[in-house]
DNA sequence: AACATTACTGACCAAACGGTCAAGTTTTTT
DNA sequence: AAAAAACTTGACCGTTTGGTCAGTAATGTT
């Protein structure tokens, strides 16, 4: 066979197909759900016979497993966004802005994860109760020093967090929704800008902070 | 067999079991979804043999479909509670306060809707485009009306519509993540309270209006 | 009391599913 | 160039699924 196919393949070639299969895999979960989405499909859409998928992973449950996984491991870099050192405003601007980028980046696998949360996190509530549990208490515990500080209004922290997570995410999951509302037309570059500026209009002069 | 059963009820059986059977249903495909739902499991939250629920419901869609339809109407009927003739302050806030209800008492047809929206809309995508198009696009009208007429800030009407949406429905959709948040206890009435008031200081002073 | 209608259900079935496997091909290592 | 390892796949299988149906029981009507 054709050897233009250059031995720093060689383990590339394995973890290639499985990129392959997730990138498929995250858009059928999305769509059909878990029990929705079966392995012939995922298949068809990786462009592989189904026996091929079996090979590189040995159940649906794996595959769904790696999926959550990968979204998870997404958002809790983007996480990161929310930089505690930055002070209010620029730490919560920075966070929304970061979570509605990945809100048109990854719609599929934010999708995937509301189904999973929807039903019971069966798969990832281990990570629920530990890094993210963990990464909201800290930074509840921030929000609440600002609020102790008088540098914005007293609203519970975690309702604070609640809310920039429904809003940014609601552009990815109920984007169906939100198209069929603008004329069946997906968003421009410019109504994501108004997008992003609303929720971070609305969110920043609600908890007293005067918008960048 | 008993006779205290009276007459009465002679047209009432029908739509009684059909009622059992809808509640059981919204409840199954809430946290299975609608492929994960089987018509089995059903029937047996429902308490009744399994073809006891197709001689009232001909298809597992067709029971889907009444679930989805009731809660699209219990939605709409909640959304005549954004009065416009209240001035926005009242309006937005007895509108929030509803759909906080609705998180609360609906939890399960509010999953049903979201796992519906996500897999793009496929029996409510009519709905959508019909009522539900009508009545934000009306709102949207009266929410210029007011930042024109300078009662409140200029933030674009359908975003701040987003916004009341997804932070009420995430309440439902999301209570797995926030009660595990919660040291694994659902909110108690008082934690009601105080995310109903966070969410709506936060929406209120953030489109400049002060709270009631 | 006879009849008609509605309600109920165990047993069954074709289709679709996740997953396996043996037999092959290709690629890498020696 | 031979042996080993990794990859590929059509055919297959046991199980589960949505849905049917014939037969029965209960209820309402005359």
């Amino acid at each position: 066979m054709k050897n233009n196919t250059v031995s720093f393949q060689k383990f590339a070639k394995r973890s290639q197909n499985q990129r392959i299969i997730l990138d498929a895999a995250e858009k059928v979960f999305a769509e059909a759900g878990f029990a929705g989405a079966t392995t012939q499909l995922i298949a068809d859409v990786a462009n592989l016979p189904k026996a091929n998928v079996h090979y590189y992973f040995k159940t649906k449950q794996d595959i769904y497993r790696q999926v959550v996984y990968n979204i998870f491991d997404i958002w809790m870099e983007a996480a990161s966004a929310f930089d505690t050192e930055l002070g209010p405003r620029e730490a919560l601007s920075r966070y929304i802005d970061k979570k509605m980028d990945l809100a048109r980046s990854h719609p599929y696998g934010s999708k995937v994860w509301a189904s999973e949360i929807i039903q019971g996190a069966p798969i990832i509530q281990d990570y629920l109760e530990g890094q993210l549990k963990e990464w909201s208490k800290d930074r509840s515990k921030h929000i609440q020093r600002w609020i102790d500080d008088g540098e914005m209004d007293a609203i519970d922290p975690e309702h604070l967090l609640y809310m920039i997570w429904s809003t940014t995410q609601h552009y990815a999951d109920f984007a169906h929704q939100i198209e069929t509302l603008n004329s069946g037309e997906p968003f421009s570059d410019a109504q994501w800008q108004t997008a992003k500026l609303s929720v971070k209009t609305i969110i920043l002069k609600g908890v007293g902070l005067s918008p960048t």
